[in-house]
DNA sequence: CTTGACCCCGTACCATGGTACGGATGTTAT
DNA sequence: ATAACATCCGTACCATGGTACGGGGTCAAG
């Protein structure tokens, strides 16, 4: 049981994104203690919060965005494995469209780099490549 | 010579975007005709401003901020390869990086989709390596 | 019983790359 | 000359994922 600093260290966040996803609904916010109708000040959070942190992270760290990953804690609780594998398929598909585009985008830039060093004369090829629409 | 439309035509994009271009300082905004003082009313673009418009769009392509884009414009006026190259380099650097990042994710997501769809019972393995932080 | 550190909450702001609105003015076809 | 349409321009808004601010409350140590 810590407080959202402690969450938010066990999680590697600040302590503002803690609360950015509680207002997003992707954390819940705890009732503040005091058994008894005090209205106690200080919110406590436990390993559920931490691993629901967590949870987030990784998910975000596979592409998904916070709206997805709101959905992908919605399936953790009614176990549709389904919907989580199409999910899955289409981050896998994005992933893949993502990668292609940057990896051609990788070579042809490193392609101009060394046209551009082999050749110091005339125009740069790289400015030239991307006057051309290359 | 055309006109905005012509140019947003030409270079792929909407009208609004050519004048968002202006508004940060990628693309100029030639001046109205009307050769004796009389303020003309419509702008005419030539084809460097469509080249340019294509750099953008190909420069943006490649991974190039708007920012690094509008520095890898003036360097085509200053003819500074070394410092394109440098540029060159460091995107290449940086898009290396994400691909790995997405390569990663992407192939752990499938271990994981494919291991989803192999067990059907217990718990979703996608869903719980999210919880171990995986 | 005060000081200092931390928490709460609403609200505002940031970067990035646009997209939309709307009144005024300009241009073109009939 | 008048309707229909495009351009101009300032300004506001959008999504995404946060980050910052400021006034007030709470809690533990000294």
């Amino acid at each position: 049981m810590t407080t959202i600093a402690g969450l938010a260290r066990a999680g590697g966040v600040g302590v503002e994104t803690v609360r950015y996803y509680q207002r997003r609904g992707l954390l819940e916010t705890p009732d503040k203690p005091g058994g008894g109708g005090v209205s106690g000040g200080i919110r406590r959070y436990g390993k559920t919060a931490i691993r629901r942190l967590r949870f987030i992270r990784s998910a975000q760290a596979a592409g998904f965005t916070l709206d997805q990953i709101a959905e992908l804690l919605d399936l953790d609780a009614s176990e549709d494995r389904l919907r989580v594998r199409a999910l899955a398929r289409e981050r896998i598909a994005a992933l893949d469209a993502k990668i292609a585009d940057l990896v051609a985008a990788r070579t042809a830039l490193k392609h101009l780099a060394v046209e551009c060093q082999a050749s110091p004369t005339g125009p740069c090829p790289i400015i030239a490549a991307f006057e051309r629409g290359t």
